[in-house]
DNA sequence: CCAATTCTGTAACGATCCCTAAAATATCGT
DNA sequence: ACGATATTTTAGGGATCGTTACAGAATTGG
């Protein structure tokens, strides 16, 4: 153990506890006396551990990826396009509708609009999803070359599409749908695969 | 001209800056400071021509449900449900696409997620969203019963899935995507329409 | 010209924002 | 036990938040 005060505090555990209200509340809508209160933290060990509020974020962005997010790279791994596209839908679904998660994906929820102050934090966001969209297009095209998927199929415009529908469904989990109705628009998008 | 000072702006004008910058950084990143300087008014000409920053909002949502958005129940009066489709995702682009119009639609940017003050605002915007959604479900029904979709046809299903879509394309505006971006994903989403 | 009315401009209110200085506390190695 | 180190607690600073009081300015009808 090195020298001087031990934590009185999990780090991972407080940061589970930010990325929380940043999922619900969005980087603007958390303040950082709801940040400390939640984290059961005052206010300097935060600053300690985690740095400014943009520099939480940013760790909790990274958590985020690692731990429920990680649905994406994992069904992309999967043998075929067709099961990758399920298995991310469902892996999307079923993050969404884990009880304890706010509704949505973080990446959209986080900063989609904000103010001069968080323009960092939602260009961060912007490219992360990007990342993500690029991920899918790269399968797909793996997938084409594979033979897995015809020769005429656009994995551009198809992981584009895909994507789209993943976002758009964070924006109905946002307004309340519930995990039949994203099951059943994740059905739909399966649909838009080439045979 | 009733008696007393006659105003120094054009409520209109001054509505249409304010409809620019919720749109733009949402409600939360919306400052009064910022709103008064974009108005051209000061603050107490906001509060005593539009009330509190809820109130305000409240009036830009209505006009921009008139004025930018009118696209919508516009295109739910085309005699076809393709062709209504069709006009409907193409008046999201094109007003996506308009120079001076921000990236995204206002009923999705303007608070996807956002702190306690701004939760009415937040459940109003899905609110609004959702009579969209049940708008062009009941055009889709409409053309179930007209014979011009098949029976087999499901409205609910089917307006839920294309919404998804648009509010989907919100935020690949908000990330930078391009008009002929935004077309692809259109033309793609018109193909999810039964024949 | 005057009273009544309504807007404008200046100023400031309390609350909350993010962030930090300083002192007290708890562990380390010696 | 003691100095060194790192964390905790307490307290508050400067800025901005949304909102409002108040006095001056511009119009109305009489």
């Amino acid at each position: 153990m090195p020298p001087g005060r031990p934590r009185a505090f999990d780090p991972d555990v407080a940061l589970d506890a930010a990325m929380l209200l940043f999922w619900r509340h969005g980087y603007e809508g958390t303040s950082l006396a709801a940040l400390t209160a939640a984290m059961n933290i005052n206010t300097p060990s935060l600053y300690a551990a985690f740095g400014t509020k943009d520099q939480l974020f940013q760790k909790v962005l990274e958590r985020y990826l690692q731990n429920p997010a990680s649905y994406l790279p994992n069904a992309l791994k999967e043998p075929t396009a067709r099961k990758a596209v399920q298995k991310l839908f469902d892996g999307a679904v079923h993050m969404v509708a884990h009880a304890r998660h706010p509704d949505g994906c973080l990446l959209v929820q986080g900063a989609l609009a904000a103010g001069p102050a968080a323009a960092a934090v939602r260009q961060q966001l912007a490219d992360t999803r990007r990342r993500a969209q690029l991920a899918l297009q790269r399968r797909l095209e793996r997938a084409v070359t594979e033979r897995d998927l015809p020769p005429h199929a656009h994995p551009q415009k198809l992981a584009r599409f895909l994507i789209t529908i993943l976002w758009g469904m964070s924006v109905q989990a946002a307004g309340g749908a519930s995990r039949r109705e994203l099951d059943e628009i994740a059905a739909m998008a399966l649909e838009s695969l080439p045979n």
